[in-house]
RNA sequence: GCCCCCGUAGCUCAACUGGAUAGAGCAACGGACUUCGGAUCCGUUGGCUGCGCGUUCGAGUCGCGCCGGGGGCGCCA
């Protein structure tokens, strides 16, 4: 393995990362040391003090009790063995054991014309091998607008698509709209009787319907477009008919918000289409056939060995009065999961639910196993709740009565921008206070406008250049580049694939936002030391070398914004 | 009562399958350049990683028990 991935360099590309190409060839000659394959993964890192070098390793320390030395012997064995490598430096041994590795400065300045190469593709991997992933999320009921905890959805599952597309997986984008459920049902009711209301009708409003504004303004514009009509049929047609219309202008506003955010989808699949298509009669047939239903209280349940409680509800005609036999959530989550596992065939089903619907992983895991499903190609990330903070107070949420934050207040407040990269810059586990005056107030020394500055800033150089009479595209002698702050810069810019990759196998998209702070102030500490257009014409070449520097730090960063989904802006 | 998540600098948060002296941003204080963008840069202050045991050569990270905060627990989704 390791052989082949020095072939590959010697052809002077990064094909493989290169703590694995370091660890391969520790792998090797630890096996020569030992004389037998090494019992643990050789793990190299990467270090955190620059004086540890760029990685290390720490597996002799593991190893030494087996290999019966010390430590420090055997990682200076190891060391003798290590086979050349085009991209190591330095390579060292530190007590009690480690191994450090310096990269090769040659390499280094050599890899920018890589990285300028690679250009928008740089930092993918093959790690997917083109699997098929579908990554479902917002998925908000349609009866009302996007609120600011379903932000935080978006932003997780768009960036994290876009990683995993990176890594190297197929991935499709999915919104799932519950339009089938009793919430369907109240917000048609609601908006029925707005719009009796706006028709001078005294009618009652339903006591647990929808209160927010916007239903009211839904029932005056349907009185607007269609006149007394619902008030002729009978009622739960109506119900039925508005409830449709009002879904609809519903998922026009959500698209257009979440569009204004930046999240596209590739699919929106409706719960009623899963039941028009006979998706859930396929996955009941199914569950029966395998002894995982039973019937009591005239109700359909699902019982499975890994659930504690006795049995899940599946099927009531008490649930939704009409029509008769109305599904339960849990029905359609089986049926979308066959759908998405066995008709769809995806390979693996990402889902990003919010904390308080971890309750329910058990039973669609329970559910899987039952349809004969491998478990584990279903995937849920739960990510902890969005409280908004405004004037010192928490600002309480409820889409029923009608008191929330929307995404399109927010949008209108802040933009796009800092809203993504504050958003995705927490673990999914963190709960996250959202403090509104201060991502109004201080937006101006948000994150995001630090790293947007850094790309900006290099656009500006770059036009500054050609004003001076610069090719901005030329060859050049990149064995000048040997600044400390040259060689920083290149390094962090070659971190990029490993970021990708930590935040594909981790499912956590939060490691790039850190990781674009890091590559702007490397760039900035660069612009800081090195003047980049001099004109000194003793000094062309080296102009010319750091014109193409900074090109490919102005590639790095618009990549990374570009998978967080944030501008990158040429002048701001 | 049971289950899940969190607890790290004054505040908001990181810390790669357990690794070396726990890091950023903001806030506070002090300073820099003044020919490529000052939305920048440099420095200082700030920590028994909630508490206690345990496993390990090594624990913010793993295990157990407490304390505190949030969420959930069959006819809402």
């Amino acid at each position: 393995m390791g052989t082949r991935f020095l072939s590959q360099l010697c052809g002077g590309s990064v094909s493989g990362l290169i703590y694995q190409q370091i660890a391969a060839n520790v792998a090797q000659a630890l096996s020569e040391v030992l004389g037998t394959a090494p019992p643990v993964p050789v793990v190299v890192e990467r270090n955190r003090r620059a004086e540890y070098g760029d990685y290390s390793t720490s597996v002799c320390l593991r190893l030494a009790r087996e290999a019966r030395m010390a430590p420090i012997d055997l990682a200076r064995r190891v060391v003798e063995r290590l086979p050349e490598a085009p991209f190591v430096g330095r390579v060292e041994v530190a007590h009690p054991g480690y191994i450090n590795f310096w990269l090769d400065e040659g390499w280094l300045a050599a890899q920018v014309d890589v990285i300028l190469e690679a250009g928008e593709s740089f930092g993918s991997l093959t790690l997917g091998q083109g699997q098929r992933v579908q990554v479902e999320f917002v998925s908000a009921n349609p009866t009302g607008p996007i609120t600011v905890g379903s932000a935080r959805n978006a932003v997780l599952g768009d960036a994290l698509a876009s990683v995993l597309t990176a890594a190297g997986y197929q991935v499709e984008r999915e919104y799932y709209v519950n339009d089938a459920g009793a919430q369907v049902r109240k917000f048609g009711e609601s908006v029925l009787a707005r719009y009796a209301q706006a028709l001078g009708e005294d009618v009652p409003f339903p006591e647990d319907g929808y209160y927010g504004q916007y239903v009211v303004e839904l029932g005056e514009r349907l009185a607007a477009e269609a006149g007394r009509r619902y008030l002729e049929m009978d009622r739960p047609q109506a119900i039925r008919a508005v409830a449709d219309w009002a879904v609809e202008q519903m998922l026009e506003r959500i698209r257009k918000d979440l569009a204004d955010l930046g999240v596209h989808f590739d699919v929106w699949r409706h719960e009623r289409d899963l039941h028009r298509e006979g998706l859930l009669d396929q996955a009941l047939t199914i569950l029966r056939e395998r002894g995982y239903i039973v019937e009591y209280d005239d109700a359909v349940w699902f019982r499975h060995p890994d659930l504690e409680k006795d049995a899940v509800l599946i099927r009531s005609p008490r649930v939704v009065p009409e029509p008769s036999e109305r599904p339960t959530y849990l029905a359609s989550d089986v049926a979308y999961l066959l759908d998405k596992l066995v008709r769809r065939g995806f390979d693996r089903a990402i889902y990003i639910w919010g904390a308080d619907h971890h309750g329910d992983v058990p039973r669609v895991r329970a559910a899987a196993k039952a349809l004969g499903l491998d478990p584990d190609r279903a995937v849920f990330i739960l990510y902890q709740l969005v409280t908004l903070w405004r004037g010192g107070e928490e600002v309480r949420m409820s889409k029923r009565s009608g008191e929330f934050v929307t995404l399109r207040d927010l949008l209108d407040e802040v933009g796009p921008d800092p809203i993504r990269f504050m958003l995705v810059s927490r673990t999914a586990e963190s709960p996250i206070d959202f403090d509104l005056d201060l991502a109004v107030e201080q937006s101006e020394r948000n994150p995001v406008y630090y790293v947007q500055y850094a790309h900006a800033r290099i656009a500006s150089i770059l036009r500054y250049a050609q004003e001076q009479g610069w090719r901005i595209d030329e060859p050049a002698d990149l064995s000048l580049l040997r600044h400390p702050s040259e060689l920083a810069l290149i390094r962090k810019m070659l971190e990029l694939p490993e970021v990708v990759e930590q935040a594909a196998t981790k499912l956590s998209p939060h490691f790039l936002p850190y990781y674009a702070q890091e590559l702007a102030t490397a760039f900035h500490a660069f612009y800081r030391d090195c003047r980049v257009v001099s004109a000194d014409p003793a000094e062309a070449d080296l102009t010319r070398a750091r014109l193409r520097l900074v090109r490919a730090a102005k590639a790095v960063l618009a990549r990374v914004l570009g998978l967080l989904g944030v501008r990158a802006p040429e002048r701001m």
